[in-house]
DNA sequence: CCTGGCACCTGCAAGC
DNA sequence: TGCTTGCAGGTGCCAG
């Protein structure tokens, strides 16, 4: 791992956590606010016990069925809090592991069993310390699965995902590797997550600005130059967020919280129309297999 | 196997 | 003001 993703651990309450007003904050969970997220949830629920579970939208469970979910969960004491890509694994005591994927819009809320309930949960568990962790999902994107960690039972979600980007074992031979024969654009297959673990629209877009090369690149026609400008911006970029608590974007609030901040050092994503941070050039929008994709016309040339 | 396109779902913003 | 329309994107499924 790269030295500072190590060294930065911190367990600040997100605002979120700490109970305050939710007001509409909105952090895109790509791996940074994932990693951040399991940080924070990892200094405040390990030795806590699963007292109960509600299931106010059971299909965002999607493993097992809800009763025997329900069964297997209640009674559980959390050992580990990890993150694999996007997935946020809590190791329980026994054999199974409690996985949460967010989806786009999914957040999880630690309150107190008093506190009122927000408007989207869709699963709620109970903690034998008086607070409940709440997944707060509004577009229902994302999934909640409970399976044996051995991997044995089923297939775990991340069973042929790509390596983790800031593992050591993610060099550029390796990126080099898994583009070289690919004739799919370098942005899709940048959100594949097959190639790289845990990049999303936003920092598959800061990366290819960092590493200047035009997300409409064919993969297989980067050079090795290029490819490990690429390996270095994704780690860059990853690491920066993560520092930066994850980036999280809202719609309006009415205060101050301790939300992400790195929506401020975003050198490309959201910001069309504005300079780009290296040369100037207005930033442009264009849409690459799909997604929005923002990129400075100067720096990426095709 | 690979690639590209679409569906899923809902809140929000833009347009009339 | 209030309605309609389109957009946002992680993932899974489908056809070619």
């Amino acid at each position: 791992m790269l030295a500072q993703y190590t060294r930065l651990r911190c367990f600040q309450l997100t605002s979120e956590m700490a109970g305050q007003p939710a007001g509409k904050i909105h952090s895109m969970p790509e791996l940074p606010e994932v990693e951040t997220m399991v940080r924070d949830l990892e200094g405040q629920m390990v030795g806590r016990r699963i007292t109960g579970v509600d299931l106010p939208f059971a299909a965002e469970v999607k493993y097992p069925d809800p009763l025997e979910f329900r069964d297997r969960v209640v009674g559980r004491t959390v050992n580990a809090i990890s993150r694999r890509g996007k997935y946020a694994a809590f190791q329980l005591d026994g054999a199974d592991v409690l996985i949460i994927h967010r989806g786009m819009t999914g957040s999880l809320f630690l309150r107190n069993s008093s506190d009122p309930q927000e408007a989207h949960i869709r699963v709620l568990f109970r903690l034998d310390d008086g607070r409940e962790l709440r997944f707060n999902d509004p577009r229902k994107f994302g999934s909640v699965l409970l399976m044996e960690r051995s991997g044995l039972e089923r297939p775990l979600p991340w069973l042929r995902m790509g390596p983790e980007p800031l593992d050591d074992e993610f060099d550029a031979a390796t990126l080099r590797r898994a583009l070289a024969r690919r004739t799919a654009l370098l942005k899709p297959l940048l959100l594949n997550q097959s190639v790289v673990a845990g990049l999303g629209n936003i920092y598959a877009d800061e990366a290819l600005h960092l590493a200047r090369i035009h997300p409409q690149r064919r993969a297989d026609t980067l050079s090795t130059h290029e490819t490990k400008r690429l390996h270095a911006a994704i780690r860059t970029v990853l690491a920066e967020a993560i520092a930066g608590r994850g980036t999280t974007f809202s719609s309006y609030r009415d205060y101050e919280g301790r939300e992400g901040d790195f929506q401020h050092r975003l050198r490309v994503f959201g910001r069309t129309g504005a300079a780009c941070p290296r040369c100037g050039t207005a930033i442009i929008k264009l849409v690459v297999g799909g997604r929005g994709t923002h990129m400075c016309p100067r720096c990426q040339k095709v």
